[in-house]
DNA sequence: TCTGGGGTCCTAGGACCC
DNA sequence: TCTGGGGTCCTAGGACCC
């Protein structure tokens, strides 16, 4: 196999600068919701040291004395530019797996007659063209070796965008070089016991036993080393699997402490994950909704739970998931405490074309799926939430 | 003062069955 | 006193990624 990983180069900010392109060259940065951490860097940033995932207020000095453009982050914006990219790359190879907002995988088994470096050093150039992103391109054997290659393509300018590790001369020095921290699946806690191994580098982690690894991880562990070794252990998979789940679970901006609050933040949550459920052909099983005080806050009580509230009927209807949201909310609280996370997760989801009815289902199918389209197309037309469920607790919305 | 959000995969252990 | 054992399914929680 010869695949191709190809990574968006500091995505949200180069959306960013693709809609302002005065943006060029200043250090920019993008925040989460609430303005709370720093989610993506430009180089000009990363240069002066900002993390990522940082808390705002310890880089807020940084960002002063240096000009950093600190911007609110617009998703709707990465999305529609990440379709736009995906839709470039799906016009110049065959296959393409879309990996994440920003990243795809791509097969150039099919085209090897031609040079992997040429075709996608191409391919580079005609994404920046039509899309205005730059990306990173690396080509390798297996995943976890594409994903390095796109790491050295990203880090020395003189790759053009384009590092290839097939056949690489080098390949082992370059392994020896890298911190088997900055391979992919390597986590800080299987990082700590790697170290206590004393395999610290990529090659040593390709090199490791894989007795030894099997006794002591995870069987994750042995497919990272064997895929360093170029044996592939994550297969090239170009049709996008449905959701397993979908997840909502912002923070609040201040600490909440009513159970009324939280079960209509839960019911909002519940209906803003339903759109997503609904446009793409699910219905869901269960509503698990989790409540978590401020765990950074170490002098305040502290508490978190989650509780899960099963769906009789599978339903993609938005007043019985957030029926269910509000229940399971119930379930869990405790007064006294100041909550600042509400999330909810929608579980157990199927096609909505294979649903089950029940034998002595009461309720009004038909009605239900015409109310719920009403309402996404006015909301499609006239924009989000111009109209949505009313909720009360005893009657769900008509 | 202020600490992201949305996902997936894996495993251990309990429940249950025969 | 002695109290099966193996398979499967489900779930919660950990680890990781972007």
């Amino acid at each position: 196999m010869i695949i191709a990983l190809c990574d968006c180069n500091n995505f949200f900010v180069s959306c960013e600068r693709r809609r302002d392109p005065s943006l060029e060259g200043l250090p920019v940065i993008v925040l989460s919701h609430n303005d709370g951490c720093v989610i993506a860097r430009s180089n000009e940033a990363k240069a002066l040291n900002i993390g990522m995932a940082v808390p705002f207020f310890t880089v807020r000095g940084i960002c002063k004395a240096h000009g950093v453009v600190a911007l609110k982050g617009d998703h709707t914006l990465y999305r529609q530019t990440s379709r736009d990219v995906m839709e470039c790359l799906g016009g110049l190879f065959p296959e393409v797996e879309v990996s994440s907002i920003d990243e795809a995988y791509l097969l150039l088994t099919g085209i090897q007659t031609l040079d992997p470096a040429r075709t996608c050093l191409g391919a580079r150039g005609k994404l920046l063209l039509s899309t205005g992103i730059p990306a990173s391109f690396g080509i390798a054997p297996t995943k976890t070796l594409a994903k390095i290659a796109s790491r050295f393509s990203k880090k020395d300018p003189s790759y053009n965008g384009v590092f290839n590790f097939l056949d690489h001369p080098a390949a082992d020095d370059l392994l020896a070089s890298l911190s088997v921290g900055d391979v992919w699946g390597i986590g800080s806690r299987s990082l700590e016991r790697l170290r206590q191994m004393g395999i610290r580098t990529a090659l040593d982690l390709k090199n490791a036993d894989d007795e030894k690894l099997l006794k002591r991880f995870p069987i994750g562990m042995l497919r990272t080393s064997h895929e360093l070794r170029g044996v592939c252990c994550h297969s090239f998979e170009p049709d996008p699997e449905s959701h397993k789940s979908i997840q909502i679970a912002p923070s609040f901006r201040k600490p909440v402490t009513d159970l009324e609050t939280l079960q209509s933040t839960a019911a909002e949550h519940a209906v803003e994950a339903a759109k997503t459920l609904r446009a793409e052909g699910l219905v869901c099983g269960v509503v698990q909704v989790s409540i978590q005080t401020n765990p950074f806050r170490k002098d305040l009580p502290q508490y978190e739970a989650t509780a899960d509230q099963r769906i009789e009927e599978p339903t993609d209807y938005s007043p019985l998931l957030a029926d269910a949201a509000r229940q399971a909310t119930e379930k869990i609280y405790k007064p006294g405490y100041a909550y600042r996370r509400v999330g909810v997760v929608l579980g157990d989801l199927s096609d909505s074309s294979s649903r089950q009815s029940l034998l002595f289902s009461t309720r009004d199918r038909s009605r239900e799926k015409k109310l719920m389209e009403a309402m996404d197309s006015i909301n499609r037309a006239l924009g989000d939430d111009t109209i949505k469920p009313w909720f009360t607790k005893e009657t769900p919305a008509e």
